[in-house]
DNA sequence: ATCGTTGTCGATAACGTTTTCCATCATTCC
DNA sequence: GGAATGATGGAAAACGTTATCGACAACGAT
């Protein structure tokens, strides 16, 4: 019933270069005339063949279209190539620090390939260590996680996670300096000579919001000028949410001169409610946003902005990713990238109107 | 030297749900006393198991963090249940179209993938037919391909191309009405009274541009307006090439009153220039936009354009993708989205300033 | 003439699943 | 009480590739 042979029994005789239903190393090794070890030698380059049936086998590879099987490769090598990178959704902060790991796998020899959350983060938890055990060792040979929530990943594989807006992260992790940036941004706005400066916070279970909102408070405190409490309103890097922060906010009797926003999202939301209000910005209100995604330097008037480098972000972590296959000992486990302030439109000193 | 139950040799003893380091069937098998079959059984469902062997094995695959081998799996059967989206680059249109087709995704009982070309699209043609040769059946059950340059790929596996700006491919597609729309666009201009209009074309070789200004063209003829030549300027689609095709026609002894944009793209850079000019948009200058960016909105002033349903792009391309896979006949091979005409603040009747 | 040596090539065992088929055993019916 | 029946579990082949190792020829050196 099983012929040894079976080969035979169907002898590849189109000469159509078939690109569909897949032609196997068999089938090669049939239509040149050896055996499949031979094929495979071809194919990778191995020594041991001679030049003539190489380029013989090689004809054949073309002419029939051939191309290897990655998942039968990946079975028998435990190595696929490939680099996961995990987003829990595609907006513009993810978005960027994908188009950095992107430019960062050429000439590693990986591939990159994107899987997304879709959003459903929230359905479940724990849904990026399940991820992990799907996919590592059998689809990807490391993973780079872009997802807010890395609530407490544990995973000895290779993987790295970018800015994981929770500290105790055993990962390694390659974020922005939240703290500082905050500071930074803070700082210009106290310089202008604000001394009544809100803030629309962000999500009060991410690390990467309770730093911003330190460094709101530090520079505070470093200047010398106290920090009004009811000036905070939460906006939980949530466009609505930032919206409804904003307006409370601006409503106040004593309006505060300046707003920093945990996001830029939520600085371009306060935008909209300040034009929304007949406020003017910058001249009755200085924004100053943090991230600087690409939406703010088209926004009205353009946002001064905290800036993130999102995409060198993706670089590092693809670059760690890379040393930690390899086997590598990491130098830095844990990278904090500088941040930078972007002065635009929307910042000048308080009273400029009059 | 091979033994047979080598399984024996080490025996799971450790109780920790290791993570990393694969842990095989095999061994879930040994461990609760087994066989291989049996494990498959329960994991998937499979008839022929009493409830009680079923609940052990449940038990110790838990304990053990054991996690089907995807590779395995798809070498076994020939189905993966994942579709691959593949993207020339990662600019906002094909985001966009990757949004949608997240979303639609779900429930489907396929998981998706994104593949970036990362650029290097213009290095070597042909380049999305190998990559389809190397995924598909292996990786991938079917494909989508994002890509604005689909030559004339040739494929009889599952792909469903998205906008392939190329009308002779051979492939479904899942297109927007880029003749209707343009039309729609350059309607509008005329009614609200404008004689001069020009145009900053898109790409000369796709035919999504050739398409737009097509529209151009016929929405003129309609009204009984003569098309001035010297008022198309080539734009390429490229921000700085568009830049200069702006500069051209505002610099002519008589410019045009408004200009239709082949692209956001190229309508943002168009208002760039314009504000470099010293022309004031709307009351100078009108201008249209094709696509409906995010940034769009953001503009200043709010861009008016065409609005291209690019997640529904995504949406439906997926809906088609995952019947052609289920072997179903297409209803329809070629599907034609409708644009609709979104206006914001960069139109006005000509002349208005005075 | 014999013995290594080198250069080619093929048989074969994995990799970790799924699936088909068969063996075993308890049950039930005549 | 024996045989048909059904329920349950296991053995083994297969998916397509790669790596190891042995076979075999041709050849030069002793």
């Amino acid at each position: 019933m099983t012929d040894p042979v079976k080969v035979e029994e169907s002898p590849v005789e189109q000469t159509t270069p078939r690109v569909g239903s897949r032609v196997t190393m068999q089938q090669v090794a049939a239509e040149a005339g050896v055996s499949v070890s031979t094929v495979s030698k071809v194919m990778n380059g191995r020594y041991g063949v001679s030049t003539q049936t190489s380029d013989h086998v090689s004809k054949v590879i073309d002419r029939l279209g051939y191309e290897t099987s990655l998942v039968a490769r990946s079975l028998r090598n435990t190595r696929t190539n490939v680099i996961g990178l995990l987003v829990a959704d595609f907006e513009p902060f993810s978005t960027e620090v994908l188009k950095g790991a992107a430019d960062a796998i050429r000439g590693t020899g990986y591939e990159l390939v994107a899987y997304s959350a879709g959003g459903r983060t929230d359905e479940h938890v724990g849904w990026e260590r399940r991820y992990l055990s799907r996919v590592m060792g059998t689809l990807v040979d490391g993973a780079v996680l872009v997802t807010p929530t890395v609530t407490d990943v544990q995973y000895d594989g290779p993987v790295v996670a970018v800015d994981p807006h929770t500290g105790r992260s055993s990962l390694p992790t390659v974020a922005a300096d939240n703290l500082q940036g905050a500071r930074m941004g803070v700082d210009h706005l106290l310089a202008l000579g604000h001394r009544r400066i809100g803030m629309v916070t962000g999500r009060a279970d991410l690390v990467s919001a309770q730093l911003r909102e330190r460094g709101f408070r530090e520079a505070h405190a470093a200047a010398g000028v106290p920090v009004d409490e009811s000036l905070l309103a939460l906006g939980a890097f949530d466009p609505e949410q930032a919206r409804e922060a904003a307006r409370t906010l601006l409503r106040l009797p004593r309006p505060p001169t300046a707003i920093f926003a945990a996001n830029d999202i939520s600085a371009l939301a306060t935008l909209d409610v300040a034009a929304e209000l007949g406020v003017d910005v910058p001249d009755q209100l200085s924004v100053v946003g943090f991230d600087n995604i690409p939406e703010s330097a088209l926004a009205h008037p353009p946002l001064t902005t905290v800036q993130q480098p999102m995409r060198q972000l993706g670089h590092d972590a693809i670059a760690m990713l890379v040393a930690l296959i390899a086997g590598e000992e990491l130098a830095q486990t844990h990278v904090i990238l500088e941040t930078t302030l972007v002065r635009r439109r929307t910042t000048t000193a308080p009273g400029a109107a009059s």
